[in-house]
Order: C-alpha cells, then structure tokens, then sequence
RNA sequence: GGGCAAGUGGCGGAACUGGCAGACGCGCUGGACUUAGAAUCCAGUGGGGCGACCCAUCAGAGUUCGAGUCUCUGCUUGCCCACCA
C-alpha cells in the first residue's frame, strides 16, 4: 500500500486529536429528551471475532454517514453500537488457545471497540451492549420465559439438523444446502428433544407484514415470502383397510384426486408404527429396513441428490370421493415435517409423482384435460397445468379452479377435510449443545418436571467452564427437591432478535427495556447490514417484535425496521478478502497508511453502496490526494475567519464556483432522504468543487465566492470526511465541532443557471448547440435554432414539418 | 430446473421521470516545476476519418421525432431457492 505523507496535511495526529476529543466531549450522545424529531439509525452489530476489516468498515461507513448527515439535517439520531458476542466462534477460538470464551471475547471487544472508534464513527458510547454480559442475557432468559408462558416456547422430540463437526443442533435457516452454515459439514439428521419456538404461529401475520414494508428491498421480502412458503390447498382424510385409522394428506390440486393412484408417506409418519401389526411380516420388515437406510443419509443425500425410492407398506386406503382402493407407500421424497407428511400420488398431473410411478410400475390416470382439446393420448410428460375434469364423477367437465371449491365443500360435508392452508416455515429450534451461550432457565425436576426458573432468580449465570458438573445439579425452585437444570445455551440469534429495543434502555434493571423509551425511539428508521441476513435474522426479529406487540410492550407499529438497506460485498483486486489468501485489509493499517478519512470516502466513492466494491491501492491513492488538495486549498485562509453566507457575484467563474458548492451540499441531502445513499456521486460533486477552488485559490483569491467555499466546505465534507473537517473548522477559527453545524441549505438563486446550451437536432441528430439564455421561449428557441448554418445545412431546403422543444435543453427539428 | 438482479471506454462508475452517452476518479500520454525522483500543477485520453461527419451502452428486432433508459427474443454473469405435495 501506498503511503502517502502529505506535505501539509498531517492526518494522523489529526486523527487521533479528534478522536479523543469526541469522546471526552461525549459529542454523539443522543439525548431522551429533545426538541428534536428523532431518527433511530442503527448498523447490524458486529460478531466479537476479533479484528474488523474493511468489510466492516464499509457498513459503519455508510452508516455513519448516515447518521452524521441526519444529525446536521436537525434530528435528534439515535446511533448506537453493541456486540454479538455469545456463539460457536468465539467458543472454538478460545478452546483452540486453551482459554475461556470470556477471556478471549473481552479481549476481542476492546480491541474491536478501539477500531470502531478508529473508524471515526459517531456512536452514542453510553448505550454499549453486549451479549455476554449478565446485564443482557438476563433478559434473554426472562423473554424466554415469557414466551413459554405463552406457549411459544416448548421443548418437543423431533428430527433435527445436526451437524457433526459443531456438536450441535442447527436451526432450518442455518442449513445451507445440506450443509451447516458456519462450518460447511453435511448435516445429518437426529432424533433428539430440543426447546423451539413457534414461529409457525405467526405464520400468516409474518407473511402480511411484509406487504408493508415498502421501506425494504423488494428482494429481501421475496425471499422472505418464499421462506414462509404458503400454500392454499386442501387437507383430505383417506381412511386405512382393515384400521381404524385415517391418513391426512394436503394437496394443492385436490382436482385431481380422481387421479390419484397411490397414497406416498414419509418414512417417519406415526402411521407407520400402526400399519406394521396389521400387514405381512415381509411388508413390516421391509418398512423398517427402509426407514434405517434413510437414516444414516444426510440431509443432502435425503433431497437434493437422491432417487425417489419407497416400499409398498401393504396396505391401502381407500379415495374419500371415488371409494377406490390405492396402495400406501413410503417414500423418500416425502418431508415428513410439510403438510401433514403424507400426499396423495397423482401421476398424470404431478412431476414427481410421475417418476415414481414410471418406476414402480404404478397406475397413471389421467384425469385434467387441456380447455382445447378432448383428446386423451398416452402421457409422455404429466400434464401439470389447470384445465378440465374428466372421469371424476359428477365434477367431470369442471374446471380444475371450480372443481377445488366443489370437491373441498364435498369432502367437508363428509367430514373428510377441507380446505386448509401449508407452510414451509417451520418452528425455530433455538437449543444450542454448546457452552458458550445464554443458559436456558429451566430446570428439570423428577417430581414437577420441567420448572421454569422464577424471575427472581434470573439470570442463570454462565458457570465457569470447569465447574460445569455443579451448575447442573441444582434444587427444584418449586418443591425445593434435587432438580437438574437445562444443559442447553440459546442459539445466539435470539440475542440479536431483539438488541435494537435494549439499545433504547440499556441499564434498565426491571425490565428488558421501558414501554416509554419504545415508544419514543421506535421504529428503526433505517437499518444497514449485509444481506445474509435476509431471512434469518431479520424473520427472527420481526417474530420477536410482533409478540411484544401483542403484549403492549411496545406500541404503534408491529414491524421493527422500517426502512432496511443491504450494503454490498467488499472485495480486493477483484478477490474475495481471505486470512487463507492473506490479502485481508485491516483497519490499524488503512489507518496507518492512508488515513480514516482516506478510507472512508474511498469506500463511498468507489461504488454505490450496494454494490460489490474492488478495493485497489490506487483508487484509495486518488482520495488521499482529495484531502489533500482540500486541505492546501483551505490552507491559505487559516485563522481569517471567514464567514459562509449567499455571496453576491458577478462573474461567471464566480457564480460557477457559488453554484458548484450548492450542487454539492443538494447532492448530500437528496441521497440521504431518498434513501439511496449514493453518496459516489455526492463525493463526485465534491471533486468538482474543489477543483474549481483549487483555480480559484490563485485566480481570484479574494473573490466573495471563494471565501464562501472555503468557510462552508468542511460543514459538506463533515459526514463523510470527519476528522479534516473538524480540523479545518477549527483552523477557520470556530471553536465548537462542524458535526454540530447544520448541514449547507442549498438556495435555489445559486442553482439556477442563467444561459443554458440548446442542443438542436435535426431528425434526432444533433446538428448545433447553441448558448441561450434560461427559459428561452419556444418561438425564440426555433429562431435561433433556423438561424443557425449547419442546422440550415442539414434542413437542405426542406420543410419542418414539426418540432419537438424540451425547455432548456433540446429543440428536434423533424423534415421531410 | 425455478425465481430475481445486472451487462456502458483499459478499469470503478455517471446519465433522477425516454432528451448532448462516458460526469467524477483510477490508469495511461504529453508538458511545466525539479540535479533527479516523489509530490504538485496544466493539457489530452471511446473508435474511425484531413475534414464536415460517421460508428459506438451484450446481440438481434420493435415502439418513438428521439432509446443506455420502454417492449419482445436470445446470450452472458451474479445472487437466491431448489422433491414444500
């Protein structure tokens, strides 16, 4: 990397001087109470992992900037920071050093808190959190409570993602491809009793929320749509030969259950224990051989990759409406955890279905027909589209929409189902095997089974590592009994599912945080954090926010985050930033080298903001030499206190130098509240000044339009360059910071433009631009434009036969 | 296989609702200042043509007085979801 010692500009001491000196002045405290409106804005926290890189960085950035440009807009900004410091991560590095996670995530937050400051950053210190403190997870462990007094939380047995290399249990959203989302093992399945929560509860109002959320990437609330999955179908009850026993299958084309050929159930459906007495010993023994080949499968293999296989049970049930008799299999391709986990097959009309019955020879009927056509040719492919019923009874000659409603009102009026609404959204498994996390507050007791911990006794502290044995052993808090508490820790996402409402009252010791401050500071006005967290944090959040809506704990809107915003990757040379590559940038050094501010407009400038960012040494180089052509151009008038008001000028090259620091101050405060943060251009439009100014400083010294440029440019440069801007404040003589100033108010004489350049087509090419003064009439335009020698040329005598006038900008002359 | 997003100079990108394509920066070229370099400053920089002009926003078609922008088809890249009945 470049170093860049420049021959005025001393950014390091720079630096440093107003580091300290905002934090001894406690400069970006963000008040309860103000005349202000208020702006909650806010960053999506860091993982203690123990050094920040530039990726980092590129979110505080934007944030910061953010933050910085509200607050000299006139709100009262709410900008705080915390730390995600429980989970697998830090447990793993510590074990590898042979310390306690405690010791080696304290460690890793004040070195992680002196970088962020480092970064220039304008956090309201006074409001620090972190996860691993007993302060916080005691009111994890309260909120755990609370919802299992609602009965959102419960402990059940079920088949959970295991992943064998992290000796723990892994949530849905955390198995990325069969594979565990930290460490990339295959995840295999386990039959374990683990505490979830029921997320499935608020299903439907999750899903609705979204609609509102106009104020997150249209991206984001697809995948979370998608994540939900709802389908709008039908539940229908097949009763069993020879059992007293139903089968219950959703189907989204209950049309077709004429056609259905098979009932395909999945291996681990409760039925299947019932079927085994009542069919051959052939047919039992095949069942469980079937069951235990899928057991040892991943979940990989159990989806994505493997062949539909099954075993015919031996049994039958028989179709509610037709009466007739199909075979049951279990099958492979069946989620035992979607639906009711059973399905009714239906060859002709269903992809799947199709191929397993090819295989296994099973009878394909077809039962829809194209609305055009009555041919009923042998099927090659299943014909999957809605169409129109034949051989199904009395609905024959429906349409496929019509005869869902008919034959779900019938199956309704037998007592056989109806209509019914699936999720692939399933509960939140939030038990952890792991060390490192908040305990779970239970307690096990053999005379009153499981026993909450009351709240008077909260929180369960984190024993040490090694006297584990004893904090299990405990007495019950109801019979007062041997009891053994819960060994399990939270999944730490249920940490940060909520840490935005603990930031509004951190030293609450009564409650997790007061309905008052709620009330006042939220909603989340705009949130800025990187989009792997599309589905699983923020779904977490908004299922947590939703509850303590119902509640009363906080009030007006159910949604948390009201506008969100995905920053882009950050790459090097066009690489992935690696430790095994060894071409990660760090903060100490950037810091060292080229300077914060440097790095900071660097990282908005480069690329718009959701975008992937190359960083290169040379695009960094040509910021640092930003800042220093600012600092030489303001280093003639130190110590002239100057004053930034609307100078009145004559000259053209003045007034382009007027209307160039107002095309900058209106370029800030447009991509702040559109929300586009496109602050590239902003810091373009700085570039333009700046070089304008830096002929001004020996053109015209003296001019009124310069003093005004110099005396206003370190209040446009303040959000995104602090430290120089704070430097130059003071060196113009101010003695209060720049970040307390309120941003330049762009005037509207300063923009205008008095002569504008006519770009004058002929047949939509363009044959003449000629200067005009603004508003030019249309008759006066078409004037000048005919006046004109080469638009005469290119005419070539012939007639206009019409125009086309953009004011101010563009005459088409069409001829023919 | 399905869904979404995006393709603009050597590079990052600009061009808000269709109206001068390439702002700004990087890189490169030339010059000034220097013993020399570094730094800085000035000028130039999409392609072709001596020129007026012509050609250029992934490819092809379309709508329009006018298309990087809108529509359709295809190609490429990236991301997400992938047996959800």
């Amino acid at each position: 990397m470049l170093s860049m010692a420049a021959a005025g500009y001393d950014f390091q001491s720079v630096e440093r001087k107003w580091q300290s000196r905002w934090e001894r002045d406690a400069l970006y405290r963000a008040p309860n109470d103000s005349p202000k409106p208020k702006y909650y804005a806010m960053e999506m926290w860091p993982y203690t992992s123990g050094d920040l890189h530039v990726g980092h960085a590129k979110n505080y950035t934007i944030g910061d900037a953010v933050a910085r440009m509200l607050r000299m807009l006139g709100y009262n900004v709410l900008h705080p920071i915390g730390w995600d410091a429980f989970g697998l991560p830090a447990e793993n590095a510590a074990i590898e050093r042979g310390i306690d996670p405690a010791v080696w995530t304290t460690e890793n937050i004040l070195n992680m808190r002196r970088q962020i400051r480092l970064m220039g950053t304008s956090y309201d210190w006074s409001r620090e959190i972190a996860t691993c403190e007993p302060e916080y997870y005691r009111w994890n462990q309260w909120l755990f409570l609370r919802l299992r007094e609602h009965g959102l939380a419960y402990k059940r047995e079920a088949p959970v993602n295991w992943c064998p290399h992290d000796q723990t249990v892994l949530a849905n959203e955390q198995v990325i491809d069969g594979r565990c989302w930290r460490c990339e093992h295959l995840v295999e399945r386990r039959n374990l009793s683990q505490w979830f929560l029921r997320i499935t509860a608020y299903a439907e109002r999750l899903l609705n929320g979204l609609e509102k959320l106009t104020g997150w990437p249209e991206r984001t609330r697809t995948m979370q749509r998608n994540w939900i999955g709802r389908s709008e179908g039908a539940r229908l009850a097949f009763s069993i030969e020879g059992l007293d026993e139903n089968i219950e299958v959703f189907t989204t084309r209950l049309d077709t259950l004429f056609g259905a050929t098979f009932l395909a159930v999945a291996p681990e459906h409760p039925v299947v224990e019932s079927l085994k007495p009542v069919v051959s010993r052939e047919h039992a023994a095949a069942m469980d051989a079937f069951a235990e080949s899928l057991k040892s499968r991943s979940e990989l293999e159990r989806t994505s990759l493997m062949e539909k296989e099954g075993v015919f049970t031996g049994a039958y049930a028989v179709n509610p409406l037709s009466r007739e008799r199909i075979p049951i299999w279990l099958t492979n391709y069946v989620l035992a955890e979607y639906g009711s986990g059973a399905l009714m097959g239906v060859p002709a009309h269903d992809e799947r279905d199709f191929h397993f019955a090819t295989q296994r020879g099973l009878p394909i009927v077809e039962v829809i027909v194209s609305p055009n056509s009555d041919a009923v040719e042998p099927l090659e492919a299943p014909y999957v589209e809605d169409g129109r019923l034949i051989a199904s009874g009395d609905f024959s000659g429906m349409s496929s929409e019509r005869a869902r409603t008919a034959m779900a009102d019938r199956v309704a009026s037998i007592g056989m189902g109806g209509r019914s609404v699936a999720y692939k959204l399933r509960d939140w498994l939030i038990s952890r095997q792991r060390y490192w996390g908040t305990p779970i507050p239970i307690v096990y007791c053999s005379r009153c089974g499981e026993v909450p911990v009351p709240d008077d006794q909260l929180p369960v502290l984190l024993p040490v590592r090694t006297r584990i044995d004893e904090f299990l052993e405990t007495t019950c808090p109801t019979c007062g009994g041997p009891a053994r508490r819960e060994s399990d820790t939270m999944d730490t996402f249920f940490e940060s599912s909520w840490y935005f409402l603990r930031y509004l009252d951190p030293h609450n010791d009564r409650a997790p945080w007061s309905v008052e401050h709620a009330e006042r500071w939220m909603n989340v006005d705009q949130y800025i954090g990187g989009a792997e967290h599309t589905v699983l944090h923020l779904l977490y959040s908004r299922f947590f926010y939703k509850f303590f809506h119902d509640r009363g704990w906080v009030r007006g809107p159910n949604e948390p985050f009201e506008h969100l915003f995905h920053q882009g990757l950050i790459i090097r040379d066009g690489a992935r930033m690696s430790k095994s590559r060894g071409n990660v940038i760090g903060i100490d050094e950037t810091a060292e080298q080229v300077g914060i501010d440097a790095m900071r407009l660097f990282l908005l400038y480069v690329t718009p903001p959701e975008e992937t960012s190359n960083w290169t040494d040379e695009g960094i180089s040509g910021r640092v030499r930003l800042l220093n052509r600012i600092w030489r151009v303001c280093e003639p008038y130190f110590g002239s206190a100057l004053e930034g008001k609307m100078p009145n000028v004559e000259r053209a090259e003045e007034k382009a130098l007027v209307r160039a620091v107002h095309v900058a101050a209106r370029s800030a405060i447009d991509e702040t509240t559109s929300r586009r943060f496109h602050y590239n251009t902003t810091i373009a439009k700085l570039d333009e000044l700046v070089n304008l100014m830096t002929g001004a400083v020996t053109s015209m010294p003296e001019s009124p339009a310069m003093h005004d440029a110099v005396a206003v440019l370190p209040i446009l440069i303040a959000p995104f360059a602090p430290h120089i801007a704070e430097e130059l404040w003071e060196r113009l003589g101010h003695s209060a910071s720049v970040h307390l100033e309120a941003y330049l108010e762009p005037d509207e004489r300063a923009l205008a433009i008095e002569h504008i350049t006519l770009v004058v087509q002929v047949n939509g090419r363009v044959r003449a631009r000629i200067s005009a003064p603004a508003g030019v009439s249309e008759a006066e335009a078409l004037a000048l434009a005919l006046g004109d020698s080469n638009v005469r040329v290119h005419l070539g005598g012939k007639e206009v036969r019409k125009h086309i006038y953009v004011p101010d900008k563009l005459l088409n002359l069409v001829a023919a």
